[in-house]
DNA sequence: TCATCAACGTTGCATTTGCAACAAAGTGAA
DNA sequence: TTCACTTTGTTGCAAATGCAACGTTGATGA
Protein backbone atom coordinates (compact mmCIF):
# COMPACT_ATOMS: atom_id res chain seq x y z
CA UNK A 1 0.00 0.00 0.00
CA UNK A 2 2.51 2.49 0.86
CA UNK A 3 4.43 1.89 -2.40
CA UNK A 4 1.93 2.56 -4.74
CA UNK A 5 0.68 6.04 -1.97
CA UNK A 6 4.51 7.09 -2.85
CA UNK A 7 4.07 5.92 -6.41
CA UNK A 8 1.23 8.44 -7.11
CA UNK A 9 2.70 11.33 -5.05
CA UNK A 10 5.82 11.23 -7.29
CA UNK A 11 3.48 10.77 -10.69
CA UNK A 12 0.93 13.77 -9.37
CA UNK A 13 4.40 15.98 -8.99
CA UNK A 14 4.60 16.51 -12.80
CA UNK A 15 0.71 16.59 -13.00
CA UNK A 16 -0.79 19.86 -13.34
CA UNK A 17 -3.72 18.85 -11.71
CA UNK A 18 -3.06 18.45 -8.40
CA UNK A 19 -0.74 21.23 -8.12
CA UNK A 20 -1.15 22.89 -4.16
CA UNK A 21 -2.50 20.32 -2.97
CA UNK A 22 -1.32 18.73 0.59
CA UNK A 23 0.25 14.92 0.29
CA UNK A 24 -1.49 14.49 3.38
CA UNK A 25 -4.57 15.35 1.52
CA UNK A 26 -4.37 13.21 -1.12
CA UNK A 27 -5.66 10.15 -0.25
CA UNK A 28 -8.61 11.45 1.56
CA UNK A 29 -9.13 13.67 -1.52
CA UNK A 30 -9.07 10.96 -3.79
CA UNK A 31 -12.27 9.12 -2.00
CA UNK A 32 -13.92 11.99 -1.65
CA UNK A 33 -14.16 12.12 -5.48
CA UNK A 34 -15.19 8.81 -5.89
CA UNK A 35 -11.90 7.99 -8.06
CA UNK A 36 -11.46 4.05 -9.03
CA UNK A 37 -7.96 2.47 -10.26
CA UNK A 38 -8.43 -0.24 -12.60
CA UNK A 39 -5.95 -2.64 -14.42
CA UNK A 40 -5.84 -3.60 -18.32
CA UNK A 41 -4.05 -5.98 -20.05
CA UNK A 42 -1.68 -5.62 -22.60
CA UNK A 43 -3.55 -4.45 -26.13
CA UNK A 44 -7.08 -3.56 -24.33
CA UNK A 45 -9.16 -1.03 -25.06
CA UNK A 46 -9.49 1.65 -22.09
CA UNK A 47 -11.19 3.81 -24.04
CA UNK A 48 -13.80 2.39 -26.75
CA UNK A 49 -14.69 4.90 -29.45
CA UNK A 50 -18.19 5.49 -30.08
CA UNK A 51 -18.28 5.30 -26.20
CA UNK A 52 -19.50 8.48 -23.91
CA UNK A 53 -17.03 8.85 -20.92
CA UNK A 54 -17.66 10.94 -17.50
CA UNK A 55 -14.09 10.00 -15.94
CA UNK A 56 -10.90 11.55 -16.79
CA UNK A 57 -8.10 9.04 -16.63
CA UNK A 58 -4.53 9.60 -15.17
CA UNK A 59 -1.89 6.87 -16.13
CA UNK A 60 -0.21 5.33 -13.05
CA UNK A 61 1.35 2.76 -14.68
CA UNK A 62 2.00 0.98 -18.32
CA UNK A 63 2.33 3.03 -21.66
CA UNK A 64 -0.58 4.16 -23.68
CA UNK A 65 -1.80 5.28 -27.00
CA UNK A 66 -4.48 7.32 -28.07
CA UNK A 67 -6.06 6.56 -32.40
CA UNK A 68 -8.02 7.35 -33.86
CA UNK A 69 -10.27 5.81 -36.75
CA UNK A 70 -10.77 7.60 -39.89
CA UNK A 71 -13.54 6.51 -42.16
CA UNK A 72 -11.97 3.83 -44.73
CA UNK A 73 -10.65 2.04 -41.40
CA UNK A 74 -7.56 3.19 -40.87
CA UNK A 75 -5.93 3.74 -37.34
CA UNK A 76 -3.48 6.35 -37.08
CA UNK A 77 -1.52 7.12 -34.06
CA UNK A 78 -2.65 10.55 -32.45
CA UNK A 79 0.12 10.42 -28.95
CA UNK A 80 1.36 8.31 -26.47
CA UNK A 81 0.56 8.47 -23.18
CA UNK A 82 3.28 7.80 -20.21
CA UNK A 83 2.76 7.64 -16.15
CA UNK A 84 1.43 10.53 -14.69
CA UNK A 85 -0.71 11.98 -17.99
CA UNK A 86 -3.54 13.19 -18.02
CA UNK A 87 -5.77 11.85 -20.98
CA UNK A 88 -9.47 12.08 -22.09
CA UNK A 89 -9.87 15.24 -19.81
CA UNK A 90 -11.29 17.28 -22.72
CA UNK A 91 -13.63 14.87 -23.92
CA UNK A 92 -14.62 14.13 -20.04
CA UNK A 93 -15.67 17.84 -19.48
CA UNK A 94 -16.79 18.67 -22.38
CA UNK A 95 -19.56 15.79 -22.46
CA UNK A 96 -18.84 14.44 -25.37
CA UNK A 97 -21.90 12.15 -26.40
CA UNK A 98 -19.56 9.51 -28.60
CA UNK A 99 -15.90 10.29 -28.55
CA UNK A 100 -13.81 10.03 -31.61
CA UNK A 101 -10.99 8.67 -29.91
CA UNK A 102 -9.49 5.18 -28.43
CA UNK A 103 -7.30 4.72 -26.14
CA UNK A 104 -5.18 1.54 -26.02
CA UNK A 105 -2.88 -0.05 -23.27
CA UNK A 106 0.21 -0.84 -25.07
CA UNK A 107 1.76 -2.71 -22.01
CA UNK A 108 -0.37 -3.45 -19.18
CA UNK A 109 -1.43 -0.42 -17.77
CA UNK A 110 -3.15 0.60 -13.83
CA UNK A 111 -5.29 3.76 -14.53
CA UNK A 112 -7.36 6.00 -11.93
CA UNK A 113 -10.14 7.13 -13.20
CA UNK A 114 -11.65 10.40 -11.16
CA UNK A 115 -15.73 11.31 -12.52
CA UNK A 116 -15.28 14.80 -13.99
CA UNK A 117 -18.59 16.10 -12.06
CA UNK A 118 -17.05 14.91 -8.79
CA UNK A 119 -14.16 17.61 -9.76
CA UNK A 120 -16.40 20.01 -10.84
CA UNK A 121 -18.71 19.84 -8.51
CA UNK A 122 -18.21 21.30 -4.92
CA UNK A 123 -18.85 18.81 -2.46
CA UNK A 124 -20.84 18.86 0.44
CA UNK A 125 -18.43 18.36 3.05
CA UNK A 126 -16.90 21.39 1.40
CA UNK A 127 -13.07 20.23 1.22
CA UNK A 128 -10.35 22.49 1.51
CA UNK A 129 -8.75 21.59 -1.50
CA UNK A 130 -11.53 21.44 -4.12
CA UNK A 131 -11.30 25.12 -4.87
CA UNK A 132 -7.93 24.27 -5.53
CA UNK A 133 -8.81 21.37 -7.45
CA UNK A 134 -11.26 23.31 -9.81
CA UNK A 135 -8.56 26.27 -10.30
CA UNK A 136 -6.29 23.61 -11.30
CA UNK A 137 -8.43 21.31 -13.89
CA UNK A 138 -9.84 25.01 -15.38
CA UNK A 139 -5.86 25.55 -16.05
CA UNK A 140 -4.98 22.28 -17.46
CA UNK A 141 -7.63 23.00 -19.98
CA UNK A 142 -6.53 26.18 -20.48
CA UNK A 143 -3.53 25.92 -20.49
CA UNK A 144 -3.74 22.96 -23.42
CA UNK A 145 -5.86 25.51 -25.06
CA UNK A 146 -2.96 27.91 -25.63
CA UNK A 147 -0.51 25.06 -26.72
CA UNK A 148 -3.28 24.10 -29.43
CA UNK A 149 -3.58 27.61 -30.62
CA UNK A 150 0.52 27.35 -30.59
CA UNK A 151 0.20 24.18 -33.19
CA UNK A 152 -2.28 25.41 -35.35
CA UNK A 153 -0.40 28.24 -36.16
CA UNK A 154 2.42 26.11 -36.88
CA UNK A 155 0.47 24.14 -39.52
CA UNK A 156 -1.34 27.31 -40.89
CA UNK A 157 1.90 27.57 -42.72
CA UNK A 158 2.35 26.76 -46.01
CA UNK A 159 5.63 26.06 -46.91
CA UNK A 160 7.94 23.80 -44.98
CA UNK A 161 10.49 26.55 -44.65
CA UNK A 162 7.57 28.59 -42.60
CA UNK A 163 6.74 25.88 -40.14
CA UNK A 164 10.32 25.37 -39.68
CA UNK A 165 11.57 29.12 -39.11
CA UNK A 166 8.63 29.69 -37.00
CA UNK A 167 8.86 27.06 -34.56
CA UNK A 168 12.14 27.71 -34.12
CA UNK A 169 11.97 31.46 -33.52
CA UNK A 170 9.41 30.24 -30.48
CA UNK A 171 11.89 27.87 -29.08
CA UNK A 172 14.68 30.83 -29.81
CA UNK A 173 12.12 33.37 -27.94
CA UNK A 174 10.81 30.88 -25.06
CA UNK A 175 14.93 29.99 -24.32
CA UNK A 176 15.78 33.75 -24.74
CA UNK A 177 19.45 32.27 -25.56
CA UNK A 178 20.73 32.54 -28.29
CA UNK A 179 21.66 28.50 -28.90
CA UNK A 180 18.63 27.23 -28.01
CA UNK A 181 17.35 23.32 -27.79
CA UNK A 182 14.58 21.46 -29.44
CA UNK A 183 12.66 18.73 -27.52
CA UNK A 184 12.53 16.51 -30.64
CA UNK A 185 14.35 13.90 -32.81
CA UNK A 186 14.33 15.17 -36.36
CA UNK A 187 12.04 12.64 -36.98
CA UNK A 188 9.78 13.67 -34.64
CA UNK A 189 10.00 17.41 -35.12
CA UNK A 190 8.35 16.23 -39.28
CA UNK A 191 5.87 14.37 -36.89
CA UNK A 192 4.93 17.34 -35.18
CA UNK A 193 5.50 19.80 -38.24
CA UNK A 194 3.33 17.07 -40.00
CA UNK A 195 5.48 17.25 -43.05
CA UNK A 196 7.69 14.70 -44.68
CA UNK A 197 10.96 13.71 -43.07
CA UNK A 198 13.09 13.98 -45.78
CA UNK A 199 12.03 17.10 -47.02
CA UNK A 200 12.46 18.66 -43.96
CA UNK A 201 15.97 17.74 -43.61
CA UNK A 202 16.27 19.09 -47.29
CA UNK A 203 14.93 22.45 -46.35
CA UNK A 204 17.12 22.72 -42.97
CA UNK A 205 19.84 21.91 -45.10
CA UNK A 206 18.83 24.80 -47.58
CA UNK A 207 18.26 27.02 -44.63
CA UNK A 208 22.28 26.14 -43.30
CA UNK A 209 23.32 26.80 -46.56
CA UNK A 210 21.93 29.87 -47.01
CA UNK A 211 23.36 31.33 -43.79
CA UNK A 212 20.12 31.76 -41.57
CA UNK A 213 20.49 28.92 -39.32
CA UNK A 214 23.37 26.95 -37.69
CA UNK A 215 22.12 23.38 -36.04
CA UNK A 216 24.31 20.83 -34.27
CA UNK A 217 21.58 18.26 -33.38
CA UNK A 218 19.40 19.35 -31.14
CA UNK A 219 20.93 22.64 -30.69
CA UNK A 220 20.12 25.51 -32.92
CA UNK A 221 21.06 28.92 -33.49
CA UNK A 222 19.93 31.54 -36.16
CA UNK A 223 22.57 33.75 -37.76
CA UNK A 224 21.35 37.33 -38.08
CA UNK B 1 -30.60 51.11 -18.88
CA UNK B 2 -33.57 48.12 -19.80
CA UNK B 3 -32.77 47.91 -22.69
CA UNK B 4 -29.13 47.28 -22.19
CA UNK B 5 -30.11 44.78 -19.73
CA UNK B 6 -32.71 43.39 -22.56
CA UNK B 7 -29.41 43.45 -24.75
CA UNK B 8 -27.56 41.48 -22.42
CA UNK B 9 -30.14 38.70 -22.38
CA UNK B 10 -30.09 38.64 -25.77
CA UNK B 11 -26.45 38.18 -26.46
CA UNK B 12 -26.27 35.76 -23.68
CA UNK B 13 -28.72 33.21 -24.89
CA UNK B 14 -26.02 32.18 -27.37
CA UNK B 15 -23.42 32.46 -25.15
CA UNK B 16 -22.46 29.05 -23.51
CA UNK B 17 -21.00 30.70 -20.07
CA UNK B 18 -24.25 31.58 -18.77
CA UNK B 19 -26.57 28.45 -19.60
CA UNK B 20 -28.95 27.42 -17.03
CA UNK B 21 -28.62 30.85 -15.08
CA UNK B 22 -32.19 32.31 -14.44
CA UNK B 23 -32.41 35.42 -15.95
CA UNK B 24 -33.07 37.15 -13.10
CA UNK B 25 -30.06 36.23 -11.30
CA UNK B 26 -27.55 37.83 -14.08
CA UNK B 27 -27.53 41.56 -12.98
CA UNK B 28 -26.90 40.50 -9.34
CA UNK B 29 -24.57 37.98 -10.63
CA UNK B 30 -22.81 39.88 -12.80
CA UNK B 31 -22.09 42.49 -9.98
CA UNK B 32 -20.63 39.43 -7.47
CA UNK B 33 -18.40 38.70 -10.30
CA UNK B 34 -17.31 42.56 -10.24
CA UNK B 35 -17.91 42.65 -13.72
CA UNK B 36 -17.21 46.08 -15.53
CA UNK B 37 -18.15 47.31 -18.99
CA UNK B 38 -15.79 49.52 -21.21
CA UNK B 39 -16.68 51.30 -24.55
CA UNK B 40 -13.43 51.68 -26.74
CA UNK B 41 -13.23 53.69 -29.67
CA UNK B 42 -12.86 52.44 -33.20
CA UNK B 43 -9.59 51.29 -34.29
CA UNK B 44 -8.37 51.19 -31.04
CA UNK B 45 -6.60 48.28 -29.09
CA UNK B 46 -8.44 46.30 -26.55
CA UNK B 47 -5.79 43.69 -25.52
CA UNK B 48 -2.32 44.64 -25.81
CA UNK B 49 0.09 41.98 -27.50
CA UNK B 50 2.38 41.53 -24.46
CA UNK B 51 0.52 42.03 -22.09
CA UNK B 52 -0.87 39.98 -18.84
CA UNK B 53 -4.78 39.93 -18.69
CA UNK B 54 -7.07 38.72 -15.64
CA UNK B 55 -10.10 39.14 -17.40
CA UNK B 56 -12.33 37.46 -20.43
CA UNK B 57 -14.09 39.44 -22.40
CA UNK B 58 -17.96 39.27 -24.00
CA UNK B 59 -18.04 41.52 -26.48
CA UNK B 60 -21.62 43.70 -26.10
CA UNK B 61 -21.89 45.41 -29.43
CA UNK B 62 -19.64 46.36 -32.28
CA UNK B 63 -16.76 44.36 -34.09
CA UNK B 64 -13.80 43.25 -33.54
CA UNK B 65 -10.62 41.15 -34.31
CA UNK B 66 -8.25 38.81 -33.15
CA UNK B 67 -4.12 40.03 -34.42
CA UNK B 68 -1.07 38.20 -34.31
CA UNK B 69 1.85 39.81 -34.99
CA UNK B 70 5.08 37.53 -36.33
CA UNK B 71 8.98 38.08 -35.60
CA UNK B 72 9.30 40.36 -38.76
CA UNK B 73 6.39 42.36 -37.97
CA UNK B 74 3.50 40.76 -40.36
CA UNK B 75 -0.30 41.53 -38.68
CA UNK B 76 -2.27 38.27 -39.23
CA UNK B 77 -6.03 38.10 -38.46
CA UNK B 78 -6.37 35.44 -36.45
CA UNK B 79 -10.56 35.57 -35.99
CA UNK B 80 -13.31 38.01 -36.15
CA UNK B 81 -15.27 38.49 -32.58
CA UNK B 82 -19.15 39.59 -33.02
CA UNK B 83 -21.29 40.06 -30.28
CA UNK B 84 -22.07 37.74 -27.88
CA UNK B 85 -18.74 35.93 -28.09
CA UNK B 86 -16.49 35.40 -25.90
CA UNK B 87 -12.81 36.39 -26.17
CA UNK B 88 -9.12 35.82 -24.59
CA UNK B 89 -10.91 33.38 -22.15
CA UNK B 90 -7.83 30.87 -22.29
CA UNK B 91 -5.03 33.10 -21.74
CA UNK B 92 -6.97 34.63 -18.84
CA UNK B 93 -8.15 31.25 -17.11
CA UNK B 94 -4.29 29.85 -18.08
CA UNK B 95 -3.19 32.97 -16.60
CA UNK B 96 -0.44 33.81 -19.50
CA UNK B 97 2.45 36.12 -18.14
CA UNK B 98 2.20 37.85 -21.71
CA UNK B 99 -0.77 37.04 -23.92
CA UNK B 100 0.90 36.64 -27.65
CA UNK B 101 -2.05 38.11 -29.39
CA UNK B 102 -4.05 41.78 -29.96
CA UNK B 103 -7.92 42.51 -29.93
CA UNK B 104 -8.95 45.59 -32.01
CA UNK B 105 -12.12 47.32 -32.25
CA UNK B 106 -12.67 47.50 -35.82
CA UNK B 107 -16.15 49.55 -35.08
CA UNK B 108 -17.04 50.98 -31.65
CA UNK B 109 -16.88 48.56 -29.08
CA UNK B 110 -18.67 48.01 -25.73
CA UNK B 111 -17.18 45.21 -23.95
CA UNK B 112 -18.33 43.51 -20.50
CA UNK B 113 -14.75 42.16 -18.82
CA UNK B 114 -15.35 39.09 -16.16
CA UNK B 115 -12.66 38.76 -13.52
CA UNK B 116 -11.39 35.08 -14.32
CA UNK B 117 -10.69 34.80 -10.45
CA UNK B 118 -14.11 35.38 -9.77
CA UNK B 119 -15.46 32.62 -11.67
CA UNK B 120 -12.91 30.27 -10.55
CA UNK B 121 -13.19 31.04 -6.84
CA UNK B 122 -17.10 30.04 -5.22
CA UNK B 123 -17.59 33.61 -3.43
CA UNK B 124 -18.03 33.49 -0.04
CA UNK B 125 -21.81 34.48 -0.23
CA UNK B 126 -21.96 31.18 -2.65
CA UNK B 127 -24.42 32.18 -4.70
CA UNK B 128 -26.43 29.47 -6.34
CA UNK B 129 -25.19 30.67 -9.68
CA UNK B 130 -21.76 29.89 -9.38
CA UNK B 131 -21.70 26.29 -9.17
CA UNK B 132 -22.82 26.16 -12.88
CA UNK B 133 -21.20 28.98 -13.58
CA UNK B 134 -17.94 27.58 -12.97
CA UNK B 135 -19.38 24.26 -14.88
CA UNK B 136 -20.18 26.16 -17.42
CA UNK B 137 -16.77 27.73 -17.69
CA UNK B 138 -15.03 24.42 -17.73
CA UNK B 139 -17.24 23.22 -20.25
CA UNK B 140 -16.33 26.40 -22.75
CA UNK B 141 -12.61 25.98 -22.67
CA UNK B 142 -13.43 21.93 -22.91
CA UNK B 143 -15.59 22.46 -26.16
CA UNK B 144 -13.26 24.70 -27.15
CA UNK B 145 -10.36 22.31 -26.79
CA UNK B 146 -12.19 19.38 -28.35
CA UNK B 147 -13.47 21.69 -31.51
CA UNK B 148 -9.22 22.79 -31.99
CA UNK B 149 -8.46 18.62 -31.94
CA UNK B 150 -10.83 18.49 -35.09
CA UNK B 151 -9.06 21.52 -36.40
CA UNK B 152 -5.48 19.94 -36.02
CA UNK B 153 -6.50 17.10 -37.75
CA UNK B 154 -8.01 18.23 -40.89
CA UNK B 155 -4.46 20.76 -40.69
CA UNK B 156 -2.25 17.83 -40.70
CA UNK B 157 -3.87 16.20 -43.68
CA UNK B 158 -1.11 16.31 -46.02
CA UNK B 159 -3.11 17.38 -49.32
CA UNK B 160 -5.66 19.48 -50.38
CA UNK B 161 -7.80 16.32 -51.32
CA UNK B 162 -7.13 14.76 -48.14
CA UNK B 163 -8.38 18.30 -46.39
CA UNK B 164 -11.08 18.19 -48.17
CA UNK B 165 -12.28 14.89 -47.55
CA UNK B 166 -11.73 15.09 -44.11
CA UNK B 167 -13.84 17.38 -43.43
CA UNK B 168 -16.69 16.87 -45.93
CA UNK B 169 -16.97 13.32 -44.14
CA UNK B 170 -17.23 14.91 -40.92
CA UNK B 171 -19.63 17.54 -41.94
CA UNK B 172 -21.91 14.42 -43.70
CA UNK B 173 -21.42 12.70 -40.06
CA UNK B 174 -22.69 15.67 -37.93
CA UNK B 175 -25.57 16.27 -40.40
CA UNK B 176 -26.30 11.96 -40.97
CA UNK B 177 -27.91 13.42 -44.11
CA UNK B 178 -26.82 12.19 -47.65
CA UNK B 179 -27.13 15.91 -48.74
CA UNK B 180 -25.33 18.20 -46.41
CA UNK B 181 -24.58 21.52 -45.81
CA UNK B 182 -21.21 23.32 -44.91
CA UNK B 183 -21.07 26.70 -43.10
CA UNK B 184 -18.66 27.91 -45.33
CA UNK B 185 -18.06 30.03 -48.91
CA UNK B 186 -15.65 28.83 -51.30
CA UNK B 187 -12.79 31.68 -49.88
CA UNK B 188 -13.58 30.97 -46.09
CA UNK B 189 -13.52 27.15 -46.60
CA UNK B 190 -9.66 27.46 -48.00
CA UNK B 191 -8.95 30.26 -45.31
CA UNK B 192 -10.28 27.57 -42.78
CA UNK B 193 -8.40 24.73 -44.10
CA UNK B 194 -5.22 27.10 -44.70
CA UNK B 195 -4.99 26.00 -48.06
CA UNK B 196 -4.73 28.84 -51.29
CA UNK B 197 -7.87 29.10 -52.69
CA UNK B 198 -7.64 27.84 -56.42
CA UNK B 199 -5.66 25.12 -55.54
CA UNK B 200 -8.97 24.02 -53.85
CA UNK B 201 -11.63 25.14 -56.54
CA UNK B 202 -9.43 23.10 -58.76
CA UNK B 203 -9.66 19.83 -56.03
CA UNK B 204 -13.24 20.20 -55.99
CA UNK B 205 -13.19 19.86 -59.60
CA UNK B 206 -11.60 17.13 -59.95
CA UNK B 207 -13.44 15.36 -56.90
CA UNK B 208 -16.90 16.30 -59.24
CA UNK B 209 -15.12 14.79 -62.22
CA UNK B 210 -14.34 11.57 -60.65
CA UNK B 211 -17.60 11.25 -59.29
CA UNK B 212 -16.69 11.42 -56.19
CA UNK B 213 -18.41 14.10 -54.92
CA UNK B 214 -21.68 16.78 -55.87
CA UNK B 215 -21.86 19.97 -54.78
CA UNK B 216 -24.04 22.99 -55.68
CA UNK B 217 -23.15 26.22 -53.86
CA UNK B 218 -22.89 24.99 -50.46
CA UNK B 219 -24.78 21.73 -50.27
CA UNK B 220 -22.57 18.66 -50.78
CA UNK B 221 -23.33 14.66 -51.44
CA UNK B 222 -21.02 12.03 -51.57
CA UNK B 223 -21.73 9.46 -54.95
CA UNK B 224 -20.80 6.12 -53.34
C1' DT C 1 35.06 -6.40 -31.99
C1' DC C 2 31.37 -7.22 -34.90
C1' DA C 3 26.62 -7.21 -36.26
C1' DT C 4 22.15 -5.05 -36.12
C1' DC C 5 19.07 -1.45 -36.32
C1' DA C 6 17.21 3.02 -36.08
C1' DA C 7 18.03 7.89 -37.11
C1' DC C 8 19.58 11.04 -40.42
C1' DG C 9 20.97 13.22 -44.68
C1' DT C 10 20.76 13.11 -49.73
C1' DT C 11 18.78 12.75 -54.24
C1' DG C 12 15.63 11.82 -58.39
C1' DC C 13 11.11 12.09 -59.80
C1' DA C 14 6.19 12.59 -60.26
C1' DT C 15 2.71 15.12 -58.11
C1' DT C 16 0.82 18.84 -55.68
C1' DT C 17 0.64 23.51 -54.54
C1' DG C 18 0.79 28.52 -54.36
C1' DC C 19 0.54 32.34 -57.09
C1' DA C 20 -0.93 35.37 -60.59
C1' DA C 21 -3.91 36.50 -64.11
C1' DC C 22 -8.19 36.28 -66.28
C1' DA C 23 -13.09 35.22 -67.32
C1' DA C 24 -17.70 34.07 -65.87
C1' DA C 25 -21.30 34.33 -62.61
C1' DG C 26 -23.55 36.38 -58.82
C1' DT C 27 -24.73 40.46 -55.71
C1' DG C 28 -26.20 44.86 -54.40
C1' DA C 29 -26.99 49.69 -54.91
C1' DA C 30 -27.95 53.74 -57.75
C1' DT D 1 -31.77 48.30 -65.87
C1' DT D 2 -26.79 49.45 -65.42
C1' DC D 3 -22.58 49.68 -63.08
C1' DA D 4 -19.31 48.39 -59.69
C1' DC D 5 -17.68 44.91 -56.87
C1' DT D 6 -17.14 40.33 -54.94
C1' DT D 7 -17.09 35.44 -55.40
C1' DT D 8 -15.91 31.53 -57.94
C1' DG D 9 -13.86 28.70 -61.47
C1' DT D 10 -9.95 28.02 -64.73
C1' DT D 11 -5.28 27.72 -66.29
C1' DG D 12 -0.06 28.21 -66.93
C1' DC D 13 3.97 27.92 -64.52
C1' DA D 14 7.62 27.78 -61.21
C1' DA D 15 8.45 26.11 -56.78
C1' DA D 16 7.57 23.03 -53.02
C1' DT D 17 6.46 18.53 -51.44
C1' DG D 18 5.80 13.59 -50.69
C1' DC D 19 7.73 9.38 -51.62
C1' DA D 20 11.02 5.88 -52.41
C1' DA D 21 15.62 4.46 -52.47
C1' DC D 22 20.27 4.51 -50.81
C1' DG D 23 24.46 5.42 -48.03
C1' DT D 24 26.35 7.08 -43.65
C1' DT D 25 26.49 7.47 -38.86
C1' DG D 26 25.86 6.29 -34.17
C1' DA D 27 23.98 3.56 -30.48
C1' DT D 28 23.27 -1.03 -28.49
C1' DG D 29 23.99 -5.65 -27.45
C1' DA D 30 25.98 -10.20 -28.41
Amino acid sequence: METIFENRIKLFEGNDLFYGIEEKDLESMLKCLGATEKNYKKNTLMIRPGSAISSLGILMEGKAQITRDDEEGNTTIISEIEPGDLFAEAYAAAQVAEVPIGVWAVTPCRVLWIPIDKIITTCSSSCAFHQTLIKNMMKVLAKKNVLMNEKMRLLSCKTIRDKLLTYLRDCKTKSGKEYFFIPFSRKELAEFLSVDRSAMSRELGKLRNEGILECHKNVFKFRK
